[in-house]
DNA sequence: GACTGTGAATCGATTCACAGCG
DNA sequence: CGCTGTGAATCGATTCACAGTC
């Protein structure tokens, strides 16, 4: 069955409510009031929770750690994800330093640049290493994912490198669109191969602002859709 | 009538890729030139543009500073948008400087923080204030969206502050849902008003990431959907 | 009695097929 | 002939209504 994508971002709502709510030291909620801190409907959360199992009790609700365990379980955050980042300017660095808070199941291992006033630099432990390095360093080390944090024009090479490097999942910070295939091979012939299994997902701030540049000229269209994305 | 968000955020890619082959002096493109730049079919490419008018020529295709212009017009990019950052951690400093490009039509004109530590700090020719000044900063300047780049605890109260203080529109980089209402007036009294007129839009790295980890975790699971937002 | 879980119904967005036009 | 623009068809997601059960 297929899972609708905005399904999987209301999930990672629902969860973070699930966490407040746990700070909170709230035992049950049940799918009114997640829905109306979620901004969304009743059936919503229900149908989208039904994609994956029976959570709840009838009568009852939802018990607080139950439910955000089976959330963080189906979103996949029991597990580890070893995490590089790619471009070390200022978007890097803000994202190596950003307070992750319970997000502690990502850990950032690598982090890579071309530029050479950058390399060598520290950040949260990590040292700062050419771009070249990065077959190297994956031959030593297990690499889940690799944020991309370069300007637009070099995003499309640098996503490349971490596809052919091995790297299986890009976040993709770049305001351009990642193009799924080679361009070129190594010896200049024009090959033209697809990319095999690189899930790319996007983080896209001046898409942000310019979206809601129109719905601020457009007041009668209102927005719901999900994340920031694309 | 009404138009799809996903349409805007593809307007958003399709002006970009518009950008790119002006820079690139190409002269002339088609719907599904378009479409494969932007990773989607022609049929969505023509569609979208449909909503908005008659761009194009029929057996000839599109004129690239043509359809650039229009794009630009129908998402509010003639007009200047003045900014304000409420939030000046690593996030708002990273924002404030990243390169904003042909972006030139949003202006940065005030710099809000609550940490004393930060307040007095410049950057981009701007004086980071102290929040309480909002209030008086509104009545003297004029400003159309604020980014929150606040920490997620924080940011109910501050788009509330934003709120109250004549701001349209927010850009919400804080990892939370932003409640479309307000939970007490100044005297204490609850009245629970509704927010009137207040457009959000949410960027969410951390949600990206999360998102990106269920892909992962479940490759039969493609995903398309557009914008990294909530 | 309250609230979940889910098939059926509705609604909306994407895809299609083709008419229209340079 | 090529490619746009668009009503109709399809597909998918959201909403609904209610059966199930604590």
């Amino acid at each position: 069955m297929t899972i609708p994508s905005a399904t999987i971002s209301r999930l990672v709502t629902y969860l973070r409510i699930l966490e407040q709510l746990e700070t909170e030291e709230v035992a049950r909620t049940n799918s009114h009031d997640l829905a109306e801190r979620a901004q969304v409907n009743a059936f919503q959360v229900r149908k989208d929770l039904a994609y994956f199992g029976r959570f709840g009790t009838r009568g009852m609700g939802y018990t607080v750690p139950v439910l955000k365990r089976e959330l963080m379980r189906v979103l996949g955050l029991t597990q580890r994800w070893r995490v590089i980042i790619v471009g070390m300017g200022r978007l890097g660095q803000a994202i190596a330093n950003y307070p992750v808070g319970s997000d502690y199941q990502f850990e950032y291992v690598g982090l890579f640049d071309v530029n050479p006033a950058l390399i060598g630099q520290r950040h949260q432990g990590l040292t700062i290493q050419p771009m070249d390095e990065l077959h190297e360093f994956m031959k030593t080390h297990q690499v889940d994912m690799g944020f991309l944090a370069v300007p637009p024009e070099k995003a499309q090479a640098a996503a490349q490198a971490l596809a052919e490097a091995g790297v299986r999942g890009i976040l993709n910070f770049a305001p351009t669109v990642l193009q799924p295939r080679l361009i070129a091979t190594e010896n200049g012939d024009e090959i033209s191969e697809e990319w095999h299994n690189v899930t790319i997902e996007n983080v896209d701030f001046l898409a942000g602002m310019k979206r809601l540049a129109f719905y601020l000229l457009n007041p009668n269209q209102k927005n719901d859709q999900p994340e920031d994305n694309t």
